[in-house]
DNA sequence: AAACGTAATTATGAATTCATAATTCAGTCA
DNA sequence: TGACTGAATTATGAATTCATAATTACGTTT
């Protein structure tokens, strides 16, 4: 272990980069509403000045929209903005899954297959929560598998988008059934160190979550989700 | 054209951001370099508030370090960082390519065309100024021309930090020869429309100009470059 | 009653102030 | 001389204040 390391103090600023994202993404803050400044202040015990701070970096980010004088609002999930996130989304997955084949240890790979069984246990329990935990789990430890720190910062900001679209549609069964299709020809690859392979079939299924998500948005498009 | 658009007025820390991102990008402030707020408030005639958020939002595309309690530092340009940012712009760069070549005009080709051919008469007079810039314009028209903005916006910020670091290193003759060789393969691509042979192209002319930079900076390790 | 105009209120961006952490510097002692 | 201690100074994070833009509330007019 390296003594020398930097302390890390979190500065209210960055508590509330987190804090606030997880409201935007958590749904709790819904899209295209006003993002309350005074009332957030008060419950997160803060004064205005970091609170805004942290309201820029979400903006930087593309989750909030500032408008001169107006405030802050949460940025909308439009069809137009998954058109393209998921494709850039999905080309860092592809990345991720080379990379993650490549540098992950074997204790790292077993490390998932178990969240893989863990979320196919879950989809034949028909647990929604636990698949999603599960889910996101894996294609997190994918991520961190890459050993990429700028490739890990960005696919952060674009998944959090994305996540918020969840909460305006049903995950079909046959999406679901085929995502854990997917999942499990993901496992093959990455335990034959596959990278290439791997690569693929993340960006593939990236693409084919999308695709699930249009036509759900479509067939129902009574949700927030507007042109 | 839609008269309903919303008016845009930019405030002070859009402004900071984007001043302050130039002289980062074009090494006016150097990487180590203490970001000295006071000097930049006064010469900018703003107060701290704004400023420091700007330093937030640069901060969040890793352009700064911050510290608790000591301020902002302009991030060094490591070997590591450039290992990590190149494969991450380079998958983006394959996107924008596939992008732009369904969706430009043949009237954005035809003007692609003109500054490729700007750029070869820089690379015979040997004017590297006017070279780094037709480069940079034809990079930007690709990205542009892609039509979408989270990738144009994604790619800003690695192409900011990617851009520093031609100020580690000299373009030597045969790379120099050697890009100009690749811009016109891609040329030939994006006016025949061959969208996977585009983003193919500028994924490895990418990777092309990593190694490189690895080998500069590796043969001559003095610049500001340390693992 | 609906539409308009104006005053009151509120929210916002930015400057200023304040408390505290970090740094500098002077003095002390080995 | 040179390392250490602690006071003075400076820089930083965050709260507060202030000027102004935006919104709301209220009268007035038709």
């Amino acid at each position: 272990m390296n003594l020398t390391e930097a302390i890390k103090r979190p500065t209210l600023h960055e508590e509330l980069v987190e804090r606030l994202r997880n409201l935007v993404v958590e749904d709790a803050l819904k899209p295209g509403e006003k993002v309350p400044e005074k009332d957030l202040c008060e419950s997160f015990g803060v004064s205005r000045t970091p609170l805004r701070e942290a309201l820029k970096v979400l903006a930087s980010e593309g989750l909030v929209v500032l408008q001169a004088n107006r405030g802050a609002r949460v940025a909308k999930v439009t069809l137009e903005e998954l058109e393209n996130t998921f494709p850039v989304i999905a080309m860092l997955e592809q990345l991720a899954g080379e990379l993650a084949c490549r540098n992950l240890s074997d204790a790292g790979i077993a490390q998932i297959q178990k969240r893989h069984d863990a979320m196919t246990k879950a989809f034949v329990a028909r647990d929604r929560k636990a698949y999603f935990q599960a889910n996101q789990d894996i294609h997190n430890a994918l991520i961190e598998g890459a050993r990429n720190e700028i490739l890990e910062s960005h696919h952060r900001m674009l998944a959090a988008r994305v996540r918020r679209a969840r909460f305006m549609v049903n995950l079909s069964d046959e999406r679901w059934a085929q995502a854990i299709e997917e999942h499990e020809q993901m496992m093959e690859k990455l335990r034959a160190r596959d990278a290439e392979g791997l690569g693929q079939l993340m960006k593939t299924h990236m693409m084919n979550k999308y695709a699930a998500h249009v036509k759900a948005m479509t067939d129902a498009p009574d949700g927030a989700a507007q042109r």
